[in-house]
This record gives C-alpha cells, structure tokens and sequence, in this order.
DNA sequence: AACATTCTGGAACAATCGTTCCATAATAAA
DNA sequence: TTTATTATGGAACGATTGTTCCAGAATGTT
C-alpha cells in the first residue's frame, strides 16, 4: 500500500564513489552531495544518514568494484609474467587516461585518514589483506609451473606487487609522462623473472 | 630605533611543518595554527599572509629538510646495497617510530592536491626530479664500481627505488608490522644485486 | 623619557560547514 | 478515492571556517 523506495542504490552508489573520488572527503560538501547525486538534500540523510556513512558505503562499494576488476584479471588469464604486465599497465593507464587523476579511492583515503577513523581503517587493511592474498595464490601457481621467479617466497612478492602498484597509484596524481610508468613496469617485472 | 622582529622563523616553521603534517592542509583550521605554532592570530597573518601561503612554505621546508636528510646518507656511504638497506629502512622505521603514522608531507600532499594548485604541484615535481636525480648518480657510480646490477640503466632503478619508497610511506600510514616492511626491503633489493 | 614598531588578545566579519525540520508534491497499492 | 509512504524544495539551525580589525601591552633604540 505505501509508495516503494525507488532509488536506484547502485547508480546513487557509483555517483557518491566518483564524487568522493575526485575530491576526497573533506573537501567533499554537503552541497557537491545534492549536485553529484541527483537526489534531495533531505533524500540524502533518510537514506544515508550521514556524510560519513554515505562515504564509507561509497569506500566499501568501490572496494568491491575495484577488487573484483583485479580478482578478474587474475581468474581469466594464466599466471604468467604476461598477466603481471596487463595489471600493472591497468592500473597505471586506467589513471592516467581519466580525465581527472584521481589515483585510487583507498590509497587517497589511507592518506586523508590513516589511523583516526578505525572505520575507515577497517576497510582499507582488509581490502590489503584480501589484494594480496590473491596476489600470492596467483604467484605461487606461477612459480609451480616455473612461469614466475622462485628464489622468493610468493607471499612477499605479493606485498612487493602491491607496493608497487599503490606507489604508481600515487605518482599518476602528479605525473603524466606514460613513458615513464611503461619503463617502470618492465623494472618491477625484473623481480618476477626467472633467472 | 623601531622593535625587531622576533620570531625564530626556524621554530616556527618547525611546528607548521609538524602541524600539516599530522593534520593536512584542509583539515588544519586557523584555531589549529594558533595553538600549535605559538604565535597569535594576528601575528600569524601579519607575517604569512595566508593559511596556503603558510603551508607553501611549510612544504618549501619540509622539502628542503627531507631531502638534505636523503642526500646525506648518499653522500656519506658508499654506492653498495648495504646504503640502500639504511636508506629504505629509513624512510620506513622513521614513519613506524613516529607516535603519530604521518608518512612523509610531500606524499601526502600530492594525494591531497593532486593537480589542482600549480604551487603545491611545482614542489612536489621538483623533489620527485632532485630526489630521482640523486638516486640515478648514486646507483650509476654503484654500477661502475661493480656494487650494483648492471643490467638495468640507473635511472630506471631510480624511479624504481623511489615508487618504492613512497609505497611505503603510504603503506606505513595503515600498517605497522615491521616485519612486513623489513622483508619487503629485501625483495625490492634484489632488483639491484649484481646477478 | 619619548617614540616607532612589534606583538597580543579578543571581538567581529561574512561565508560555509553538516544537519534538521516542515509543508507539500508525487507515487502506487488498497 | 482514500491512504500510507516516499521524495522534493527550501528555510533554518548552531557551529566552525578563514580572515580582518582595533585597542593596548611589550620592546628596544634614540
């Protein structure tokens, strides 16, 4: 009998991710929330109630997204120095080709909050803990079939590949030179050879 | 015949430093200045003009003070493996040591800003090239001596050194396992031993 | 002691912050 | 058409933002 809840969450969800995307969360106001979202101002606290929680959901939603894409990459393609390369390159590029660097939301938020918001800490060491243990499964199939390097156990090559793609996360928000990123990827890669 | 000024402008861009640092630029409010860098109000924009003139110079001085920190230990050990072990493990034991995770102010602002101010955009670009610069002469004279891998050109592996670097201050903001990071730096090591 | 300047304390500014409230319009099942 | 609920628009809240201003205290040279 009452009228149903018509927003589309995930569309309202995508708009939020970009928004605190590309302007991090304190520089984010109320107001860029009712511009970016399409939504009323009272629509926005009945249903998000907070800035803070609309933002953590916002967090969460991109983790999802972001990981899957990763996760995906890892699922579809052999294990080999080839499939290193593809990720690197996406996550470099897919920066650099937006129109605004906005690098990485959990990168960004690490940095804008660190350890004051144990909320948002929560998120970001379990989004690590999940990337890398990924990564090492992935490895240690690799050096199984003598794709990849084993003269390093396949778990602290999965914290270096992480490492390492969180810093290209951060140099693509100031440089923009591909050429740079490209050559860097074939250093990173040098680690995984098998010699 | 008029009073001097006073100030100990050191000091006092000491504290400013320390303030942005732990704090960011936007979430650093005038009431934060006052308390933390001793100075009155009025003072305080009778000398700096401006909250992001303060921080301009803030930044100017962290800069200054980091990297002359950086190129002393280039400059007072020899191009081995061994000053590059001191040289990650500082920059990652010195973030971990802290009672606040600050990371480091020129990476934390690069996140903050990104491109949007051309000042803040500017410091950052010209420590990444000096900082880059150094490490490639640095390694380069390790290559010639034998010290170091030969295989790569020195400022590829300079780029390389310092994206790592900076992933772990990003890194050392979330986590604070030491092990984790001691073990990583001997990963990132091997891309420079001399096969 | 007189003086020119620096520094201090606090009040005040308009603007914006995140948030709340309410009256009204839109919706869709009963 | 009634009814219960959702969505909208806009005004308003107190708090805080960065910044300015001014009167008076402190300072050190002449």
């Amino acid at each position: 009998m009452p009228r149903p809840q018509a927003f589309e969450d995930c569309q309202i969800m995508d708009r939020a991710v970009n928004l605190f995307w590309e302007k991090g969360y304190l520089n984010t106001s109320a107001q860029n929330m009712v511009d970016s979202l399409g939504l009323n101002r009272s629509s926005i606290y009945n249903t998000y109630s907070d800035k803070k929680t609309l933002f953590l959901k916002a967090l969460q939603h991109y983790r999802e997204h972001q990981t899957q894409g990763l996760l995906q990459i890892l699922d579809t393609r052999p294990p080999t120095l080839e499939t290193l390369r593809i990720l690197l390159e996406s996550v470099a590029f897919s920066s650099l080709d937006a129109l605004t660097c906005k690098g990485c939301l959990v990168v960004n938020s690490a940095i804008e909050f660190g350890q004051q918001d144990e909320s948002v800490l929560a998120i970001i060491t379990d989004n690590i803990e999940e990337v890398v243990a990924a990564f090492g499964a992935f490895i240690e199939k690799g050096q199984q079939l003598g794709h990849l390097n084993t003269r390093l156990p396949a778990h602290d090559l999965a914290i270096f590949l992480f490492h390492n793609m969180t810093a290209m996360r951060v140099t693509t928000k100031v440089l923009t030179d591909r050429a740079l990123f490209q050559s860097n990827i074939e250093t990173i890669l040098c680690t995984f050879t098998q010699s």
